[in-house]
RNA sequence: GGCGCCAUCGUCUAGUGGUUAGGACAUUAGGUUUUCAUCCUAAGAACAGGGGUCCGAUUCCCCUUGGCGCUACCA
């Protein structure tokens, strides 16, 4: 049975990296019939962050990937944990991370470590000056036990470290990268167990992928560095090693690792900004992943369908917000009307619109629908219909072909034309009917109408057509913008 | 500094020992349109460099270069 995870820290939000991980984790084990697991890796107590771990698992929600096993937020709203191989959060597991220590004590495959921080920490200066290879120099490795008992039992404070073997290379074939190589003698004996009783990553993760029958470990590049040292692990406790895949990084527009400093990192900004979990994640998925033909959209269903761990990339890819837009243009044109207002809601909302008629409101989204790229923008481009008393700029309602004055006597045989419409036909085609009608029976130029009754009803340079805004704006306003924008040329 | 990973249009990528090196986003130009967007059409745009192997390399190998990652009692 293929068993994979996501193992997120809970510092506080779902990076998009993190989001494509868990993602490319879940596609995996759902595309094999197999079981995706959740883990809390909390062993750093100093950047924990209250809340942080709730957010991760709403925005893994929210993305529509769901938990099979390990942690997760129960219909009552509260963090629950589920599976025989619990509990999944490290910080609850240390006395299984002791008793591991313990046998590596034992087997002479770990040792304690007195060093001080401030001695490593000149320890490392003194090499970095002289350019030499950082790293632990090993001082304590071959303190005897009796010491190390008596020291300890004084009360002195100390680590863990795994002895790293000093010959030799540790190589494995990693799922997307191929055959990975280390020489062992460069790689220091890493701290396993740290001074405040708290494994480190290096430990708690190989323990706890071995307990939980982690059989693929997907996970970004950067960990690729430090897997000879989960390797030695494995082989010091003879237990079976999984399968690895390091996914290539996701990028910001520098090549450097995707960072906040450069643009929204959370899955949440994107949430706020009005991108639809489908085309975040069909954008995610691709970067580093594609199915081999120019087909490009996919829902979570066909990505699980589709998805193939030998196709991911090994190239880091950058994060083009522009195609990131495209998809969510996609997606937001291919929603029902009343879903898509539906969604819209709580951004009006946010704007200080509430209460609203649902069905009018279907016609406001329904303006921007095949224009906007995210429901933000939506909201945004709309705004002009909610405005009360709409100011207009002169140059833009006299239409650039024509004066002022043909513009006011145009709009003013308009506004009569239009106030012969009673409200129950007043409607988009009644509307273009009657309108295109007289511009032809008259011979003018459609420009020379419609731009500025246009801009009389919308304020606007952009916007939609004439006669969509005059169907949601109804006839009373219509006419009363008209006849203020008259009063303003 | 050391170690590791990586390298096709600006970006995401397809692809093959012999192709006019394909698609998408973006860009530019034209067309449709009452503005903008949409839509349609077209264009420009890439195999990092140098050695091999081979009849032939973008493709296989090596080197160089460049980029990135790791190098913590962070993950």
């Amino acid at each position: 049975m293929i068993k994979t995870r996501f193992a997120p820290s809970p510092t506080g939000y779902l990076h998009v990296g993190g989001l494509r991980t868990a993602l490319f984790s879940y596609l995996f084990a759902k595309k094999n019939n197999g079981i995706f697991v959740l883990r809390v890796e909390d062993t750093d107590r100093e950047r924990l962050v209250e809340g942080g771990l709730e957010n991760i698992i709403r925005s893994l929600q929210w993305a529509g990937i769901f938990i099979d096993e390990g942690v997760d937020i129960g219909d009552d709203n509260r963090l629950i944990q589920k599976g025989e191989s619990g509990p999944y959060i490290q910080s609850e597991r240390l006395e299984k991370y002791h008793k591991y220590v313990q046998e590596l004590l034992n087997n002479n495959h770990a040792y304690p470590c007195f060093c001080a921080k401030e001695r490593l920490a000149e320890l490392r200066q003194y090499q970095e000056l002289n350019k030499l290879p950082t790293g632990y120099d090993g001082a304590c490795r071959d303190i005897d036990k009796e010491e190390s008992a008596k020291r300890i039992n004084s009360g002195e404070t100390h680590v863990i470290r795994m002895k790293m073997p000093r010959t030799g290379t540790t190589e494995f074939d990693d799922l997307v990268h191929g055959r990975v190589e280390f020489q062992n003698n460069l790689i220091d004996d890493q701290v396993i167990l740290k001074s405040d009783g708290y494994p480190t990553y290096h430990f708690a993760v190989v323990v706890d992928d071995h307990l939980m029958g982690i059989t693929h470990i997907i996970r970004g590049d950067e960990w690729i560095s430090s897997t000879p040292k989960h390797l030695e692990l494995y082989r010091m406790f003879h237990w079976e090693t999984p399968a690895f895949a390091h996914l290539p990084l996701i990028l910001n527009p520098d090549k450097s690792k995707l960072s906040k400093r450069q643009g929204d990192v959370a899955v949440g900004d994107y949430h706020d900004k009005g991108y639809l979990p489908e085309a975040l994640v069909n954008f995610v998925a691709f970067l580093g992943w594609n199915p081999g033909d120019d087909r490009e959209l996919f829902s979570l269903k066909e990505l699980t369908g589709e998805f193939n761990i030998e196709r991911v990339m090994k190239a880091g890819a950058v994060f083009n917000l522009e195609k990131l837009n495209w998809y969510n243009q996609q997606y937001l044109r291919a929603l029902p009307l009343t879903e898509l207002t539906e969604l819209c809601k709580p951004f009006f909302a946010a704007t200080g619109l509430n209460d609203l008629d649902f069905d009018w409101l279907t016609s406001v989204v329904a303006l921007e629908k095949d224009r906007a790229s995210t429901l933000v923008e939506i909201v945004e481009n709309t705004k002009f219909i909610f405005t009360e008393n709409l100011e207009y700029d002169q140059t833009i309602l006299v239409w650039k072909k024509s004066t002022p004055e043909q513009t006011k006597a145009n709009l003013k045989k308009l506004r009569e034309l239009l106030n012969t419409i009673d409200t129950q036909n007043w409607n988009k085609e009644k509307l273009e009917a009657l309108i295109l009608g007289w511009i032809k029976e008259t011979e003018q130029g459609v420009g020379d109408i419609l731009c500025p009754m246009r801009v009389a009803l919308s304020g606007q340079k952009n916007s939609p057509g004439p006669f969509e805004i005059a169907a949601v704006l109804g006839k009373e306003k219509s006419l009363d913008r008209i006849a203020r924008a008259l009063a303003m040329i």
